[in-house]
DNA sequence: TACTTCAGCGCAAACGTTTGCGGTATCGTT
DNA sequence: AACGATACCGCAAACGTTTGCGCTGAAGTA
């Protein structure tokens, strides 16, 4: 029942610890025939070394930790998809965690990951992050992180993002060249790091076309579905309604298309809405989303093959910044 | 930079390890003074105990194993953020494998998260798993498994699914009384345990109206959205169509829906499309997609705290299954 | 024969904890 | 004055590995 252990096979082969663990290893200073002996045994009795104790003589983990915002909510499940399939390649397991968007669990999170004595974390921050000693916490012990999309600027660490501010650029360029004037954005609350790269690519490009940057035509609220419903409610109501919503990521956008599908507001004859992510879904509705796509599986692959280099030593760990390309994607909402 | 040990702490404190040790986890016998100093010092340092030792000390684990055929896929991915925020609460951490749907994986991720030595799994098995020594091998060494919608009934462990055979039997019911008469099901391949439920309740539902089982009618394949679609062509292609369709799950009945879509087939008038799961998206879809409805995070939640109450010694961890409630939800294509 | 050389293996310490047991003051009791 | 209680604390072993070093015996060399 219990595990076997390594001097359980010592004791049945009348050797030492010591022996059947460089013959485990294959040692040279072990004979080719007790190596064989050993390989058989630990076969025959399913014998499991026990990576607990590894980690703790080595001082080195075999597990990376994760923390994402929220499992579920299709871009962070395929990014935590990327780097599972590659750390399963390099013989790492991954450690998930979920911040559901809290600094509180957020830091816990990390904590438990550091006291796990993780090798190294990739992490997405929560929105409503803007103290990062937890992070800086666990960098000055030694374990890398690796930050992906919700990055900061005040931790010097790699990171993989996609081109935010073009992004939107490109998005709301692309509502301007279609006829629109009066352009929306919904956006998120809060000091996080895309939020406030994709407002400067909107208001750039409102800019670049000589258009107004109006106040009352940007909404702060959450990333979700329900935000955008309200964030769509609250602009339908004013005076002048706009013409065009770029939402800041593709639930909010959904979330503002079925609203404004309910209050039969054509899109995109009266309004052009355009996305940003590209989640599968985005592509279900009719007409269906315009959006920026964000190869999201990519960036937990490269993510991931970020911190196993430095954990192999090939890189240095301080901040290169991976900017990965997004794309518009045009379908008929605009 | 190196992290802080129990030995730093003792020899800044000129006490001995044990001393801190039993400090640190306010053992009577530790005067208050001594222990008001060791949690100072701690909380200066930054100290964090090292769970790999303290694993290795205590032989228990407070990391629990997930493993699901795929993290991306909104079914499986609010399954582990059940279970996520379930453990989170418990002080547990996760470790998130997927098996890609393939045996070899599933059973190489068994092994790794064995090796891990955690204090228990929840699994959820790969389409091509017929055969379950893996498993039971980590049973015989004591670590308790729960197993989730993908079940098998040669393991005998606690098990958490929704009743399949009824969704699908209320399923194709809700077809049959809204006049279909020509009934197909896409299903999965290989013995899936949930395929062969749902198969059943699709039979069962033909029979008891007195309808045929026409072989014909049952394409076999994968579980994802392009798997929908070739089943669909496959089916329309028929000399005689069908003009229902039960697919094994949403992805599927949304490709389904998609390939009939760009067929200009009229939904529901045409044929009536039925899905199972009510994933988030089927909603989008125009008209929305008829489904079952399965409380993912529900599964998770449930899964999770099993594993929790056998871990904690409330339960015995013979198999004991839940089944919680499937809901036909009725929309636009039926 | 007496020496070196080398192959093959074991001893023991170490990784950072926990815990049973024993030790030493200090104090109160008779 | 001698003794038992009591309060606090340290020693050392243990968890399952890895690894530097030392040991032994056999083979080769001079």
């Amino acid at each position: 029942m219990r595990h076997v252990t390594i001097n359980d096979l010592a004791r049945r082969l009348k050797l030492s610890a010591s022996t059947v663990s460089r013959a485990l290893r294959d040692h040279p200073e072990i004979s080719k025939q007790t190596k064989e002996r050993v390989r058989a045994i630990a076969a025959q009795t399913n014998y499991q070394p026990n990576l607990i104790a590894q980690s703790l003589q080595t001082r080195k983990s075999n597990n990376i930790g994760v923390i994402v915002p929220e499992i579920r909510n299709s871009f962070f499940s395929t990014v935590i998809s990327g780097i599972e399939d590659l750390a399963y390649e390099a013989g790492y397991t991954i450690m998930v965690c979920q911040s559901n968007d809290t600094f509180e669990r957020e830091a816990i999170n990390i904590r438990a990951l550091a006291a796990n004595r993780v090798a190294g974390m990739l992490v997405s921050v929560s929105q409503e992050t803007a103290e990062f000693d937890h992070l800086r916490q666990v960098i000055r012990q030694g374990v890398p992180i690796v930050l992906f999309d919700r990055v900061v600027d005040e931790i010097d660490a790699p990171k993989v993002v996609v081109d935010d501010f073009n992004g939107a650029f490109q998005a709301v360029t692309h509502l301007i060249e279609t006829g629109r004037r009066r352009i929306a954005h919904l956006t998120s609350a809060g000091s996080l790091y895309v939020g406030q790269k994709r407002r400067e690519g909107y208001e750039a490009a409102l800019q670049q076309h000589g258009l107004p940057v109006r106040p009352e035509y940007i909404i702060e609220g959450g990333c979700h579905e329900e935000d955008g419903r309200s964030g769509a409610r609250r602009l339908m109501a004013l005076a002048e309604p706009p013409d065009g919503i770029f939402a800041i990521n593709d639930p909010v956008a959904i979330g503002a298309f079925l609203y404004l599908q309910d209050q039969r507001v054509r899109i995109p004859e009266q309004i052009g809405l355009v996305g940003f992510t590209d989640n599968p879904n985005s592509v279900l509705v009719r007409p269906a989303l315009t959006t920026i796509n964000q190869p999201a599986y990519e960036i937990g692959k490269t993510a991931a093959s970020l911190l196993l280099d430095i954990l192999t030593g090939k890189t240095l760990k301080n901040g290169k910044t991976i900017t990965l390309e997004t794309r518009l994607v045009i379908r008929g909402s605009t």
